[in-house]
DNA sequence: TTTTCTATTGCATAAAATGCAATAATCGTT
DNA sequence: AACGATTATTGCATTTTATGCAATAGAAAA
């Protein structure tokens, strides 16, 4: 029983109990009608209608089936006018997937106000720091802070960049002494961020001088957090975007080491699975998203 | 969103994560499954799930209507399965319609016995002594007591014959007399059973000899009962099937008018709606109804 | 009776589904 | 890095299915 045709056709015989008029209301021939009864009754091994020339009623087993089959058929149609409703830019489900330290920092702003302009969406938010595959999260959409993306097969689009700071604590710099030059960096002072066992390539810019320093392998951490709370307590000096440590700045907590220098900014990005018809509550939520971060002193807009 | 059968692959997809793997399930090549996902994707307008060569997962769309739609596909599933197993004959629903005298005089017993034979069949019973059309009445199956139908396009079965007697009240025929022949019956006499204006024609045999009286048109009812009571009271002579008449000879509230005559039986015959293919539980009932009735004293099976 | 409307069916045509083979993409393995 | 295996997709040819038209027979109405 796949096909609801000769359901409904059948439907609407019954109602109308005649096989024309359910042909004139449908926009069919007598011909199909009968046929499509013909096939109902076929597949179901019992006979629905009684016809004469000139008269059509309907069997038990028919009254029986019309009943059931006729609540059901407009659950179907109730729950497809539904979808198809829902298919709207501005109702929905969207699930996020953000980096963790972003996601605490950023998203509850942002999730309220959006929640505020759009109150039929409901929001799933992950937090994951690994740059993991949109598809395998089950995410509509991931917010990603990392290198420009060299990523062929995905599809992403880049918000804005995230400007970096080195930092320390000010007890750490007063024992280590500040330096004026990345060249005086010591590697093992470093506090990597990385997935891997190597350290990042820090580069620094002072007007057209660029100078990279390989951090050292001695502590990676894949969480921002921690090499931002290590930083704070004195382990060494990190590079960290500037929503993390502007707090610390500010209060004196942290540092900044190599003040004049710029080091190469981070992308922050939007990821998608590979959609080949982009949603359009997909779309309305990252370009609510980059109009929400041009109003937050959190990235620069190229 | 008639066909359901791109919502079942899809579904198998959604459940299994790979198209592939649906289509060895469902024994298709994987090309019709990826037809049949992208042609309700079409329909919904909206992208259901997300390829590559090697992962699929859902969107949120397609994890919304993957589940509402399963519980629906289900249920229908669990429905149609349903409607088969009731096409078996010994359940389901019956409408019988019967002649009110007949419902009322033989019908409790009978339904008693087949409802004991028979749990899961619901019955409803409708009386009438019209001799109407059974599409009119909407039932399965009418129980008929009259002269052989003649009748071209209704299907019908005999029974068995109804034997009638002449009666009349004994004071009755204390008053006007008792005849021995039908030559000398008072037309005036006569309680007719008819639809129409005329009365009946009455034919009596006696070995060879046939007689026949037309009934006065002075009294007509179309209602057996109605005849008899007037005949118990001593209003007239009726002919009336034996199982009606019986109780009253037997207390002698009544008399046989002519004994020795025969009256022409009736027929007792089940009338059944145009059926190309006839319902097995409408032959069971029919069979249940003959064997029931071989019990009785009720009818002659010829 | 004739007339009109009905349900059905055979036949020719149009539309849809299917299978096969080829292609591009991705993952695991060597 | 390169290869092999598996996967989703698509164009093309074929088969299956559905559809419309016209004809037929039956039943109610005029």
């Amino acid at each position: 029983m796949d096909d609801l045709r000769p359901i409904r056709i059948f439907l609407n015989v019954a109602r109308q109990r005649s096989f024309a008029a359910a042909a004139r209301d449908l926009g069919l021939t007598p011909a199909t009608v009968t046929r499509a009864v013909a096939k109902l009754e076929r597949d179901l091994g019992e006979q629905l209608l009684l016809r004469t020339t000139r008269q059509v009623s309907l069997t038990s087993a028919g009254a029986v089936i019309a009943a059931r089959y006729g609540t059901l058929v407009d659950d179907l149609d109730a729950m497809t006018a539904e979808f198809r409703k829902d298919s709207l830019a501005d109702a929905g489900r969207l699930r996020i997937n953000a980096p963790l330290s972003f996601g605490l920092k950023i998203l509850p702003g942002l999730v309220d106000g959006f929640r505020l302009a759009y109150p039929h969406v409901a929001l799933k938010v992950s937090l994951t720091d690994r740059l993991i595959d949109v598809m395998e999260e089950k995410s509509d959409l991931a917010i990603r802070i990392s290198q420009p993306p060299e990523d062929k097969s995905t599809i992403w689009r880049k918000i804005c960049e995230i400007p970096r700071h080195a930092v320390a604590a000010p007890s750490f710099l007063d024992r280590v002494g500040r330096t004026a030059s990345p060249d005086d960096l010591q590697r093992a002072h470093c506090l990597s961020y990385g997935e891997g066992d190597d350290g990042e390539l820090w580069s620094f810019r002072k007007e057209q001088v660029t100078r990279s320093v390989r951090a050292s392998e001695n502590f990676v951490s894949n969480s921002g957090d921690l090499l931002l709370n290590l930083a704070q307590t004195g382990a060494g000096i990190a590079v960290l975007p500037r929503f993390m440590v502007s707090d610390g700045l500010a209060q004196g907590t942290l540092e900044e080491v190599l003040s004049g220098w710029t080091v190469a900014p981070l992308w922050l990005s939007l990821f998608y699975p590979p959609y080949q018809h982009f949603p359009p509550l997909v779309a309305t939520f990252s370009d609510y998203f980059e109009a929400y971060l041009r109003d937050q002193d959190i990235g620069i807009f190229a």
